[in-house]
DNA sequence: CAGAAAAGATGCGTGTAAGCAATTTTTCGA
DNA sequence: TCGAAAAATTGCTTACACGCATCTTTTCTG
């Protein structure tokens, strides 16, 4: 729609970024985590290690970025793609579980991973808040005149409400680093499901958005 | 209440945590944001720079650290000085202007060097998410056997919204590609004062906190 | 009151984030 | 088609964040 050939720089761009997240996740796949160093993922990927810095800010962002792709894009869109009739709150609850519970078959593995390592885990937390750009347009474009800055406080809260229900999910009740019991069915963990947790955290948010979709001034 | 001697470890904690916040904002002021390395401002406030950072992460840290004092704690006993009787969004919302809007005399001149320096900008705005903490304890009091989640939720979509408002206060002219288009109902507020900012950011979420007041399930 | 335990502070070393200037690559206008 | 402007990549360099081991200081317990 807005450019056929997106440009052949922007493509090489694009490719060079897949090829850091994918190199990075192998690496840190393969030989753990922590024994991956900036230098040999930008090796793998076949650029300078500085050039690696220009697209990611932390050694962990790439790795959480294989995993996120572009998740932030699908959410938003997930939004459009539910008819205008549904309830905003709704809209954005189901568009959101939906998907953050099919985060995909390998991803699954990985997220165990990312689990374990208290630097993953921020950097996991840290990449929801990424969610509230887009969620802010699509929000802006369904409450129409309303005041922009509405649209903006409701991404914003839904992005932190998202961040709560993934603290909570992955938060295995032990303070202790390492907790690799995978537990068989009774954890101890407090939590219930992600879906659920989704839910949980993003109801109280469902007022507002039904107040600002219908504009009345108590 | 707790403890009359609150202990002689902690007073030194505190002394050393005021003496490097003192210290990084003075050499700020004097110098330039820049023109200042942690190495001085250790040496300055008499410990070595690996201390620095057992109490503050970054240099800006320390700097808005230096402004911001301790104003989560002071936005909490605001809210729960302010009667039981009154709206909870009504109690947040003048318990946060509040305590924005009388920055005192001096903390003017800082902020507008502060508003200066992106680096510094960008750690003055993180450090309103610390209200969080203090934000959860105080409404989870406040709405008693309700879900703890929902506390979470709300005092992080307060912390939320006030950052906003900060963004947009000390945006003097959107360099990004910000169409301020003027809405039919002329209402739009590019730029206001801090308070009117803060309760335009806050006004949204004002639903969510009456529901969470009352329960009825709808 | 003394010794043990806990919590800090410090020095050291490594890996990372970022500024700067030079070089290469892509894009755009003539 | 060609040359100039713009953008990206890269090497170099500096400063910073942080883990670890050690030593000192405070606090707790007998």
């Amino acid at each position: 729609m807005a450019t056929p050939p997106p440009g052949l720089r922007e493509r090489k761009k694009q490719a060079t970024r897949e090829a850091l997240r994918e190199a990075a996740l192998r690496l840190a796949v393969e030989r753990g985590p922590d024994q991956v160093r900036v230098e040999e993922i930008a090796e793998a990927a076949g650029v300078s290690p500085r050039t690696y810095n220009n697209y990611f800010a932390s050694r962990e962002q790439a790795i959480v970025a294989a995993i996120t792709a572009d998740r932030e894009a699908r959410i938003a869109a997930a939004v459009t793609a539910r008819p205008a009739t549904t309830r905003l709150a709704d809209a954005v609850t189901e568009a959101v579980v939906e998907q953050y519970t099919d985060t995909g078959e390998q991803a699954r593995e990985t997220l165990l991973l990312i689990t374990a390592k208290s630097a993953l885990r921020d950097a996991f937390l840290d990449a929801a808040a990424g969610i509230e750009p887009p969620l802010t347009t699509v929000i802006a474009e369904r409450l129409g005149d309303t005041d922009p800055c509405t649209a903006r406080v409701l991404a914003a809260s839904v992005a932190a409400a998202v961040r709560i229900a993934l603290e909570n999910w992955l938060q295995p009740s032990g303070t202790t680093t390492d907790a690799r019991s995978v537990g068989t069915s009774g954890l101890v963990v407090p939590s219930g499901s992600l879906p659920g947790l989704l839910r949980a955290a993003l109801a109280p948010l469902a007022p507002a958005f039904d107040a600002a979709e219908s504009p009345q001034q108590p």
